[in-house]
DNA sequence: CCAGCCATTGATACCGAGTATCAATAATGG
DNA sequence: CCATTATTGATACTCGGTATCAATGGCTGG
């Protein structure tokens, strides 16, 4: 499948994604939903919205609220706070979190973790429930071990 | 020790720290300092703002960055996204997390966590070095294990 | 103790992320 | 094909935060 076909599968998978939510079929929904599948790391709001002129910036920020709330895509904190959105291929639906390379960006999913497992027990005695939690790892990727480090 | 002289003597303690960074002891930021040091739970920005009047904006993120990076105050990210501040009691200087309740906000500190112990395995799978992460848990304290459920 | 250096201030303006409003338009179901 | 209803996009607003820059005021060395 070329990369310009393997766009489009996406791109209407989001689109079925959103319609199964029993949203409409729109044409400006159709245009924000492409740049998403275009992309092949994680993106800011701004950066999405410069790729659309022409569409209102309610619009994308709408649509990117109902694709997070779908699960189609995933908020990503950077280690500087820049907060970025993140497609969730089919491998990763669920609860998941990511490691962040503080260096080139890029981010892998981590499946698996127990963490609430592991804060149970000091939950417990301050009886406290936990119902979730929000982790993001920061690091330095494969590719970027050997680089210097980051300056402060 | 009275509430008011607690506070004129966390106040103190947060400008000392300031010191020993090398900044000066000024009026505005010993105003600053002084609201902090009243708050009892964590806050957000613009309400710290709201309670200083006749200092600049810039002047009261200034400080709130600086005793970030000093460790005097750390950053809460609290269920609904907002980020909020909150004094670092001496109990609680190095890296730790928060309980933060979804129901009256009310945030407990948790020491010894063992995330990156955790996570150790799986990133060494991938050679990713991790060097630091970032995690907020969401529940319900003591206090409000009874009440219902919040709103969607 | 005072001069001068330099950190700090605060006004202004800007940015990014997001939401509220609301009239106009477009998608969909009957 | 029409009515209902979601959606759009313009505008304006909020909040959090930073850049700029002239004016001020702490601090230190002489």
């Amino acid at each position: 499948m070329t990369v310009r076909n393997r766009n489009y599968a996406l791109a209407d998978q989001l689109l079925e994604t959103l319609e199964e939510q029993g949203h409409r079929d729109t044409e400006p929904r159709r245009k924000v939903v492409a740049a998403i599948a275009r992309k092949n790391r994680h993106f800011t709001a701004e950066e999405l919205r410069g790729e659309l002129p022409g569409i209102g910036r309610a619009t994308v920020y709408r649509a990117l609220k109902l694709l997070v709330q779908a699960g189609a895509l995933c908020r990503v904190m950077l280690a500087d706070g820049a907060l970025h959105y993140q497609l969730n291929d089919s491998a990763h639906q669920g609860h998941h979190h990511h490691l962040l390379c503080v260096h080139c960006g890029e981010s892998e999913d981590v499946q698996g973790c127990d963490i609430e497992g592991q804060l149970h027990s000091l939950a417990a005695a301050r009886q406290f429930q936990i119902t979730g939690h929000w982790l993001e790892v920061y690091g330095q990727c494969y590719s970027c071990a050997d680089s210097p480090a980051l300056p402060a």
